[in-house]
Order: C-alpha cells, then structure tokens, then sequence
DNA sequence: AAAATACTTGACTGATTAGTCTACATGGGC
DNA sequence: GCCCATGTAGACTAATCAGTCAAGTATTTT
C-alpha cells in the first residue's frame, strides 16, 4: 500500500503539479483511504520525499544499465536520450501531454517553500548527473570531447536538458527531445568527425 | 488597481508558486478586496495572463535594448545573461532565493491544466526567443559563429538558459547563471579566438 | 444637477483542503 | 483463546479556496 500511494503521488504530480494534486485524490487513485495515508505518511510533503526517492530506486538499474562503462562514452547519451525521448512519447499517448521530467517540475514548484522536497529534488539530481560525469570523463580520456572540468560540465548539460524538457512540457512538442542529441553534443564540444559532412 | 492586482500576482507567483497564490493573498499585498479582483479579472488563470502580458511590456524595453543591432550579436547574449544574473543576485537579496524564470516555472506548473497561461507562456517564449534568433543570424552572418538554422539554434539555446535558470532556483545557487556565458558559448559554437588561450 | 459609468466594499457560499481521531479488522505468536 | 502489532475505515474539524453578489461610493458625461 505503501509503494501504491507512491506512486499515484508521483504519476498525480508528474502529470499535473505538485499543488493540484490532493491527498483525497492520491488516496483514491492508490484505492487507500485517508487513514492509511497518515499512518504511512505524517504529511503530503512528506510522501512526496518517500515517492521521488521510490522513483529513483525503480530507475536505477535502467540508469546503470544505459550509463554502463561497456557502452562507449558518448554513445550513452545517445541511448539515454533516446530513451526518455521513447518514455515521454509513450506517456504522451496515454495522457496527451509531454511531462517532461518531474525532478524539474516539482523543484521549480516547491523549491522556496519546501525544504524538506527541494533537498530530496536536489540529492536526487546529483546522483543522476554522476552518470553524466562519469561518461564524460571517459570521453575525455579517450580524446572525443576535451572537458577538462567534468563536473561542471555534466551540470551544464544536465541544466540543457532539462531545460529541454521543460520547454517540451510547456509546449507539448517532443521533437524538442529529439532534436537535443545535436545540442549535446555541441555543448559536450565533441569533435567533428567526417561523418558530420552531408 | 488592475496594475497593482498584476505586480501582486507576478510578484507571489515568482517567488512562490501558481498553485500557493491564492486570490487572497494577491488581494491583500495589491491593497485591494475580492470585488475589485473580479470587477477586473474573470478568473485567477485570466489575472494570469495579463500579469504575464504586462510583464512582458515592463522588460520589452530593456529587452530591445539589450539586444540592439548596434551592438555586437555575441555582446548582445553576454549582457542579456548578465543582465539576468544581476536583477536575480538582487531580487535574492530581497528574498533568499533566486527564483529563476517566472515563464519556466508557472508554464511547467499549469501547462497540463489551463491552456489559456499555457499559451500565453508560449506566445511570451516565442517573443524573447527572436531576440535570440536574430542575435544568432547576425553572428553566423559576421562568420561569428555557424548557424545555418538560425531559429532552431535559438530555441535551443533559449531552452538551456532555462534549464540553467530551474537549476538555480532549486538549488539556490545563482553562481550556475553566472557560468552559463560559457555554456552559451558551445552552445552556439563560437570559434575560437586566440583570446582565448592561456 | 441628474444620470450614467466606473469602481469599491465586505459579507457570503459551497466546495475543497490537509490533517486528526476513534473504532475496527487482520493475522501471527503464545 | 488471547494478546499485540500492523494496518484500515471513514467521519470529523477548522482553515482556506475561488468565486458571487447586492449595496455602496467616486468620477465622468450630459
């Protein structure tokens, strides 16, 4: 019951917002009542911690699994674009909207009101751009991109994207995600290769 | 009144949330009691648009200024970055919090749930974006930089901005705006200068 | 000065909100 | 058969929400 509240939190939250999304109509969606609710959760903030770090723990392996240091460095990026390009598309039928990522949405919204939230957002963020770090001082090492400061440069593509994302969600336009492989790749300053030319 | 109603609403809205702004709150900071609010305003979403309309009308000003063709299309995107970075390092100051953009975070906030902010959102983007478009023309015109696809780079750039700006809002860190020039910088491609060496 | 328009006032409604509380069910260990 | 821990049920509160409305005051028009 725990794991169902979770996630009628975030699937509510995702695809509408933080401040719509009601304890009565989590519990409805999680087919719990109000009761059950506050006996695993001592408030809606609360919960919405518990619910982004589920979310992270169903990911993970997924995340692991593109990020894998088997998987040339920037092709990573590639696949995991890809891969929450196909996620947010496939939503998309079922809802009609691109929701783009939820980390950001509900960051944005709760970010000065919600200390608790915003530090869960922010903890959150910083381990998935560990994988983008790692991925790209391996690019680096083997001469593709030259990054010397491979922190820094992960959160500026990790803030790119999920502009992206963003902007995706405000216009429910996909082909924004689509089009990002191209953006990361000039703000990762990968080399051209002979390839490029047409 | 109705201008008092708009900055009151902007304001809370900036700092807080769509969501946490009640039609009260925007009342007593404006001066104002509910009848007045309805005299003018149909609806929270309505006061919305027309708070970010005249948002828009306060900056154009600035905006045209910032990105006038008489001064250098790259120059054009470092004053408009510092620009923001100044009035955000401010309104801190004011607030504890830097608070990004209002367009990112109320559009990310309603966009599955009031078309009539949502495409006011997008129809105020679409507006700043050609400042960017035309910066970027100009530029790849002066051999500057490449950009054959003058409108898309712009939207991409426009979207990593804004990414930027969700990033130091949730975590509070305005120094990430502050290092964006440089992001900006691959974002467009901008060929090096020996200036740049060291 | 009358009339019409523009705006203000604040009490009111009914719905919804987060969160509380007490009573009740279930199932396992003894 | 009984205890106790783990959970469930759902009525309840008090606050807050967006929005209404009828009566009032200014301001302008005629």
């Amino acid at each position: 019951m725990k794991k169902r509240l979770t996630d009628a939190a975030l699937d509510l939250m995702w695809e509408n917002s933080y401040g719509t999304t009601s304890v009565d109509a989590i519990c409805e969606r999680a087919g719990a009542k109000k009761g059950s609710f506050y006996y695993f959760f001592k408030s809606k903030s609360e919960l919405t911690v518990a619910a982004l770090e589920a979310e992270w723990n169903k990911n993970k392996a997924n995340m692991d699994a593109l990020f894998s240091p088997t998987v040339p460095p920037l092709e990573r990026f590639d696949r995991y674009f890809d891969y929450v390009h196909d996620r947010l598309a496939e939503l998309q039928e079922e809802c009609g909207s691109i929701l783009g990522c939820p980390l950001l949405s509900i960051g944005s919204e709760v970010s000065t009101q919600d200390q608790g939230v915003r530090a869960t957002v922010d903890r959150i963020w910083d381990r998935k751009i560990k994988y983008f770090e790692s991925a790209i001082r391996d690019a680096h090492a083997q001469g593709l991109i030259v990054a010397p400061d491979p922190e820094a440069k992960a959160r500026a593509l990790f803030a790119c994207y999920h502009g992206t994302l963003a902007q995706a969600r405000i216009q429910n336009d996909v082909e924004l995600i689509r089009d990002f492989k191209e953006v990361a790749r000039d703000v990762l300053g990968v080399k051209q290769t002979d390839a490029v030319s047409s």
